[in-house]
DNA sequence: ACATAACCACACCGGTCGGTATACTCGCAG
DNA sequence: CTGCGAGTATACCGACCGGTGTGGTTATGT
């Protein structure tokens, strides 16, 4: 799992460029929506260089996706670590999703690119199954309990999509009280 | 948010054809992965019909989910209607979405239609938005609680991105155990 | 007999798609 | 001085993109 979410050795100055200009590009209008040449000419650098370093637009897709997952990971972990330790921080999630989503308005990257590579082999797609699982690895790290964990981990993923495709940004803030409940469900379960 | 969803006049034979190759195609592949060529083809037509018919590919696809909003939700309405009226019609919706994503392995086309004109002002970004509302309005009416219909409408949403997209079919289940924890909250609210 | 709508066949438009090839310049390490 | 990797510039490829135009056929209804 995580050699799949791995960004890769680093990259040379042009290659750099490219893939950010990549991951911006994909984000906001979507993959099949942006083409090698718009890439090239956004890095400032040409097709040739793109192909030489990454080998086709697949490749880039790929890098793409894990590059975009480590950044939300990272400012995921680092948020937490503000919180007290203890089950509060499965609470924090929420606040850290509500914080993301106020920069990010188009949703899940990794939803938005199973929607276009979803049934076909692309390289892309084990990155997209490593991320949800890191999520609710993450969420049975904070809540200590499978069950909880999974309802927490549903209720992240539905603000998610609901606070973006479904254009109900309040809906974060809802979902963060419906975990509040599924904890007092899990300390009653526990008696 | 009905006449979003309004599936609008009869069609004509070839028409007719069209949009029901169109809306396998767009499902299976993507809306930017399917070309016009190929759905006249699919359809045993011509471009020169589907232009006649629809003006723009935008329109066809607009047509196209809010033809697929009609039949998800029919569907849904037909197996609710055989469970006995109660709060138990909304635990069963989750039974119903398992039945449904058992077929359609490509996930909420609504969802994977936002990934890909999110962003823009197509015309089935409307079409979106009011599916989205109509699930949240079915879950008020069924639970009776728009708290706890808000807490029902986020499981049943993340259930449907992580069995396709998440790759675990499995989830589900575990959704529909969520939801009745979720029921025995409110009641404990309404005490 | 005539109009009309629906459909079909096909050619065409400018533009973009992912991907390849050739040739050149630059900085740097041996 | 030389070799080499990186980058640039540009032209090219066949295929496909969404969309238009022309002309002709068939069926229906008046």
């Amino acid at each position: 799992m995580t050699d799949l979410l791995d960004p890769g050795p680093l990259l040379t100055p042009a290659g750099e460029r490219l893939v950010e200009a990549a991951s911006e590009l994909f984000y906001r209008h979507g993959i099949r929506a942006v083409g090698v040449d718009l890439i090239a000419e956004t890095a400032g650098t040409t097709k040739k260089t793109l192909y030489d370093r990454f080998g086709s637009k697949d490749e880039l897709v790929a890098l793409y996706l894990r590059r975009r997952a480590v950044r939300w990971q990272a400012f995921l972990v680092e948020r937490l670590d503000a919180h007290p330790a203890g089950p509060g921080r499965a609470l924090a999630v929420f606040d850290v999703l509500g914080e993301w989503l106020a920069d990010q308005d188009r949703g899940c990257a990794f939803v938005n690119a199973y929607a276009e590579i979803g049934g076909t082999d692309h390289p892309g797609l084990p990155v997209i199954r490593a991320e949800k699982e890191w999520m609710r690895a993450t969420f049975v790290r904070l809540a200590g309990d499978e069950v909880l964990a999974d309802h927490l981990h549903l209720l992240y993923e539905g603000a998610t999509v609901l606070a973006t495709a479904g254009g109900q940004p309040g809906v974060v803030a809802r979902a963060r009280d419906a975990a509040v409940e599924a904890f007092t469900g899990r300390a009653r379960r526990q008696l």
